[in-house]
DNA sequence: ATTCGACCAAAAAACATAAAAAGTCGAAAA
DNA sequence: TTTTCGACTTTTTATGTTTTTTGGTCGAAT
């Protein structure tokens, strides 16, 4: 991509960041790029459009970060361990796409709601991925792989925010692993 | 408590469950009680009072439904699935409280505060009991209670949406126990 | 090919005003 | 004495209007 592109891109996600879509100005991101406004127009073809590229950029960036936390584990249930914490971490410092994925006034535009499927897909596969290869290796035992998944990755998302938002900050990385614990013992006697 | 302050309680319930505290005005339960406006003032100082008021008298409800369906079955596993359908399937039905419960705008009253804190208590007191009695029984191996007890609300709170709202009432029952399956076994092979 | 000042149309903020609602009160009914 | 309500006041909300801001375009300059 031209720099230039690239920096503007990373100016506004600056401002998106600090001030969501609605609040921030073409004429803000303009002084602080240090460029007429119509310039910003050069290169993009509207303030949807850069936020759009913004979102896709943090994507990208979140998903390799995944990929990368769990290609440095072995095991499946230490890819889920990081999986989790990985998520958390990066949705905290990713503050436009977590909006994007949460925030009901952003739900209408078609790129972010593609941009959810996207990402929900992602999770669905790299997950199914993760425990079909513990069924595997024999360390899970689990019956409906897609279906446990698909809970999984909702409970994750339920975390979401009393885990980042409403407690102020324990350790987040303790009580996920706690919480994981649960999910791979039970709480049943055995 | 009086049966007037009763009689004018159970209309006003009908009302706001069907358009909300804010969109709910006095005149309206007057009408459907069948009496001027100033009399409600009599039994009750403000509309806010009112509604208070309603959503103690289905806390109640809640609070008892819950008790009586772990009460009507014996082992501890039998309980956690009983008091988790239960409380799905009320929540559906007591729109105000659960609107309380949930409703950005009406996080700020100082009633529903109280409310929301009142029923976590309530619910991880109940849970305490429950799992103590599965390790005490031998059915359960749980190291720390509470904090598993909060785990198990904050997951249950964060299956609420997806669960109730979201998804277009897959079958709950059967979806809460193939999760509850999953925290009592765990997915790890034994 | 890139930048920008000047411009326009559309959206949003600010303001004023009308309507509706919450809440009060004293007098009448029970 | 307790309860009810019509008439009234005060607050809040809805509506319509004006002003300002903002997203977006265009042609000239670099």
């Amino acid at each position: 991509m031209e720099p230039k592109k690239e920096y503007i891109l990373n100016i506004a996600q600056n401002i998106f960041a600090r001030f969501g879509i609605k609040k921030t100005t073409m004429e803000e991101i303009a002084k602080m790029a240090r460029m007429g406004k119509a310039t910003l127009y050069y290169y993009f073809k509207s303030k949807e459009d850069i936020f759009a590229e913004v979102i896709r950029k943090e994507s990208v960036v979140l998903k390799q970060k995944l990929l990368e936390a769990i290609n440095q584990v072995k095991t499946p249930k230490e890819k889920i361990t990081a999986y989790v914490i990985t998520r958390m971490k990066q949705l905290k410092e990713l503050v436009n796409y977590y909006s994007a994925l949460t925030d009901e006034y952003l739900e209408h535009y078609s790129f972010v709601e593609k941009e959810r499927e996207n990402f929900t897909q992602f999770e669905m596969s790299t997950f199914k991925k993760i425990l079909s290869e513990g069924n595997n290796l024999g360390t899970f035992a689990i019956k409906n792989v897609p279906k446990t998944s698909r809970m999984l990755i909702i409970a994750m998302k339920g975390l979401e925010i009393p885990l980042l938002l409403e407690d102020k900050m324990v350790d987040i990385e303790k009580e996920i692993k706690f919480m994981l614990n649960i999910l791979f013992k039970g709480i049943e006697a055995r």
